[in-house]
DNA sequence: GGTTTTATGTCAGCCATGTTGACCTTAATT
DNA sequence: AATTAAGGTCAACATGGCTGACATAAAACC
């Protein structure tokens, strides 16, 4: 920001770092994922079933409707991965106690073995990152990706952060 | 590293600090990724379009071999999505001069403007947050994004930065 | 010179995951 | 009693991964 500097310069360096924040994205993205993504096949899931999973572990008792916010798909997508999960008990649905039109969302044994298992590789990757970058430069990473995202997102993003207040543990 | 604390609250803040490292991974690249999936949307294409044209662009006169190296998809994956792209004139393939079972990639002048298009969504949005959080933190950004990817994909990664000499323009 | 390897393409089919649209049920709210 | 909200279900479609099988052309090797 302080330095002047010819013109034509800039505006290359600015297009080159620029670039390569989006190939780093994208190289990045495809390798955060790539390990728990073989996980997931093994067990013949997807992508779709791991999001599920990972934020009705970070919210238990969440509904589907709130689910459905912080995934931002449709219900008919949503309600086929739940079912599959519902299926092969990972998840468990219970009739709301004050509104019983709603499900609440809960992880099974099962299911919050699967999800540890998951946010472990992914977790592992991170503290490698972090480690090896710094914490100065972790604080800049949040930093970014913060700057990243829509203006809606950055309430949901933070709400989830916060963790909402979860909704007792399912009676068994 | 260099503070010793309550070994129970150091990894609570550690689990903490990770799980939000993997919630703004997927939320920023979901809207990173979102607005030129609107774009393509238009024209009919996806995301695996984008991809294709975003690095042919980058790398004029690449192999149909480096693009499945640097995509990491099969080459029947790749070959729909190239087929597509050469069909609606984005694309333009030459026989390599030295070794003909080549198909060296550029894009057309349709291409450019449509990569262009695109690069500059994604653009605006890094820059908007790289301003935001400031030099500092896209340094730490750009070094935990390193250390987020595979040993393999870093040097690649690497190599599409540093631009593989470009192989001619298309004779026209 | 013949064999093998490499680069590429193509066809067919499968699966996961997103979409839209239509319609239904149950229960809370007004 | 009527409306709204939560949720489900069915059908159909698109995208973009995947595998497997097979074809062709040319380079490289022995």
């Amino acid at each position: 920001m302080a330095d002047i500097k010819p013109i034509g310069k800039a505006l290359f360096l600015r297009e080159e770092e620029l670039r390569r924040g989006i190939e780093l994205m994208f190289f990045a993205y495809r390798d955060f994922t790539g390990e728990a993504d073989s996980i997931l096949a093994e067990q013949n899931m997807g992508r779709a079933h791991h999001r599920a999973i990972y934020f009705i572990g970070r919210n238990p008792g969440i509904t589907v409707s709130e689910l459905l916010a912080i995934l931002n798909i449709t219900k008919q997508s949503l309600s086929r991965v739940l079912s599959a999960l519902v299926e092969t008990g990972h998840v468990e649905q219970q009739t709301g106690p004050e509104d019983r039109r709603q499900r609440l969302l809960y992880l099974t044994k099962t299911g919050t073995e699967l999800e540890s298992r998951l946010t472990e590789v992914q977790g592992r990757r991170f503290a490698r990152a972090y480690r090896e970058a710094g914490m100065t430069a972790v604080e800049g990473f949040q930093k970014v990706l913060q700057g990243l995202l829509d203006s809606e997102t950055q309430q949901q993003a933070g709400d989830v952060a916060r963790s909402r207040p979860p909704r007792g543990t399912p009676d068994r």
